[in-house]
DNA sequence: TGACTGTTCTATTTGTAATATAACAGTTGT
DNA sequence: ACAACTGTTATATTACAAATAGAACAGTCA
């Protein structure tokens, strides 16, 4: 899978390397089960320091999407996620709600701003990547 | 308008203040044209520094989404935003993938994924506040 | 044995967030 | 004229996060 880091965003490193990975499960990229590249030679691979590396695994164990064996290496979960429940939705609307706000300030219309969420979530579950 | 801060909260303050100010316009509580309290008044209200809501007055100023004069204080844009362009709609994207593609991977469907979306936006549009 | 795995430790550099204090320059109201 | 207010600017400090660096540890595996 290719990884693509912006040096210039404001966005940490780590944050978009995990933020690539969850995209990567979510389009079907990345299978369940399939290893993940070790700490150093993702980061050999990027340019990027182990420890960047090291910090976006962890979160991503943390929450789950990834499973770590201490000297096996980290894979992708290999049994589907927990479903959505009441605290991830309410964390989920949390960060979507400044963004929504934008949108109508800018004066989206109802229409054309579910349009735009309909293609970035089909962009990811049709045709699975 | 009330605004909460959340000091445990990982956003930082400024950006806090930034995105309720935001939502407050996208809901209507706060009308066009309508003036802000000045960064000394709403940094003592909040129990913050001035310099933390000037830093956020300055972000909203050069989004174009308040103005302020320099001796008389900050106020709400008192005509309409510009209509989303295409570079707000790339950058809306690029913030909402990584989002989606969290609730892609916890199994929300389509239709309740949206449905979500639609509360979102009509809790700003609906009634006006 | 040797090459690999994630993990842990100490350390440094860099940048941002938030605070504090002070001053400036231009209204505005009395 | 005066005082009170406005955003702005400057300097400084504290605290913390991001990213890097180098080294070591403990277990796996061919």
């Amino acid at each position: 899978m290719l990884i693509q880091i912006d040096y210039q965003s404001d966005v940490p490193i780590y944050v978009q390397l995990t933020n690539q990975i969850i995209e990567g499960m979510a389009s079907g990229e990345l299978k369940p089960g399939e290893p993940l590249p070790s700490v150093r030679a993702l980061a050999a691979d990027l340019g990027i320091n182990l420890h960047t590396v090291n910090k976006a695994y962890t979160h991503l164990k943390q929450e789950g999407f990834i499973q770590v064996h201490r000297q096996r290496g980290a894979l992708v979960r290999p049994d589907p996620m927990p479903p959505a429940d009441e605290a991830f939705r309410s964390r989920l609307e949390s960060q979507m709600r400044p963004i929504v706000a934008e949108a109508v300030c800018r004066r989206m219309d109802e229409a054309d701003f579910l349009d735009m969420c309909r293609r970035i979530y089909r962009h990811f579950t049709k045709e699975e990547s």
